[in-house]
DNA sequence: AATTTTTCTTTGACTACTCAAAATAGTTAT
DNA sequence: ATAACTATTTTGAGTAGTCAAAGAAAAATT
């Protein structure tokens, strides 16, 4: 069984390596978990140990077959745990993912198995995350950032990739939370600033940065 | 914080000390934790340092109010998941003692809330376990157990002190689980055995170790 | 009372995880 | 090509929790 810290280092070293070529590095690791870089190192040579990671020194850690599976195991309880608390247990969704960080290895594969259940199969929770499959698919999305998408199309959020409760608690207030109807009304890059619309709402203004971490569809509906 | 275990600790040294004087033995802690005796009397030196417990040498160790406020609150979140499994996840009353074991620790007082609002603000769980309110008080049970209470005279079981798996299915199979309506219809103190009979059922036998393991209270019904 | 048994405590050692700080490798700039 | 910078690794040490086995105290037997 692996440990908590070991489901830990599985489950950032998984969401550091999207998009990517699979090699993370010390550094951010440690960043990521809050923990300084020699005991990364340390760590991650363990982790090579048991199997579940390669260690390529001075640049990077790749997961093994073995260590994504745990990876995604631990993020489908994470995601799983956060929709139950938001959907059943109406907690607040800027507080859920600190909540979900301690279940998250404390879940039994029977009680994930019927808490699915009991949420009817989701696939993405209430940040818009997607849940991976308890066979350890996890459907790839490809969607466009806020920041980069065309100007007065319809568009639906589909995800916020920032967990930090205060942006959630803005995305929230500002009412861009998943499956919200929106459109880019006005883009200035030299200000770093663009404004989007709810349909029938006043102008909201966002950081290039913020509406970066906020991911749309196109939407039919307007 | 106090660590899992703890916490672990903290929950063993209240359960066992039930009914006592409040003093349990080093050896029976050792025991019921399943760890050897000396890992006990050093990690209760540390629960004293602490201030959760008071050690008193070659004679065993106490709660103090701080140790059995935290212990009562695991208690607490014990019983509250292990009502939630069974309740609204409907798992089977064998298994959820295991999974509540671990659950106990990684469940925030947030969480436990909202759990104890969905649940109805229940005062025992699924065994007839008695829950701590969240001020901490739990309510005294002074049941009877089967293998000593009048025959022939209308009795409810209200609880059943005894979590393994392999117990409790056995209960639930002779129909003996929390609210079950029964008599006792034979005693033969020579073999050990006690005959219980269901309202319109057929006898069944129970040892008198299994029967004191049974809680039951008077019944006005049949 | 002396001896045996039981229970408890101590000691030394081990695993898992962590940090601080020094050493090293790789990269970039001069 | 040398210096400087940055990222990584190593080393030494510390905390939490555990066990095995030796030693000490208390209780039970004889």
């Amino acid at each position: 069984m692996a440990s908590s810290t070991v489901e830990n280092y599985l489950k950032h070293i998984l969401l550091l390596s999207e998009g990517g070529d699979g090699l993370v590095s010390m550094g951010a690791l440690a960043e990521s978990l809050a923990v300084v870089p020699g005991t990364v190192t340390t760590m991650v040579k363990a982790l090579a140990e048991g199997g579940f990671a390669r260690h390529h020194p001075r640049q990077g850690v790749k997961l093994t077959d073995a260590g994504r599976r745990v990876a995604l195991n631990v993020l489908r309880k994470h995601r799983l745990v956060e929709t139950f608390l938001v959907n059943v247990l109406k907690m607040d969704w800027s507080q859920v993912n600190t909540e979900a960080e301690q279940l998250e290895h404390a879940i039994s594969d029977a009680v994930l198995a019927r808490l699915d259940a009991l949420l009817g199969y989701p696939t993405s929770d209430p940040h818009g995350d997607p849940i991976p499959s308890s066979s350890g698919q996890m459907p790839a999305q490809v969607y466009v950032t806020l920041a980069n998408c065309p100007a007065d199309k319809p568009l639906r959020v589909v995800r916020v990739t920032d967990q930090s409760a205060e942006f959630l608690k803005f995305v929230e207030t500002s009412g861009l939370s998943p499956d919200a109807h929106v459109r880019v009304t006005g883009r200035n890059p030299a200000s770093g600033l663009i404004t989007v619309k709810k349909s029938g709402g006043r102008p909201i203004a966002l950081s290039l940065a913020a509406s970066s971490r906020i991911l749309v569809a196109p939407s039919r509906s307007a």
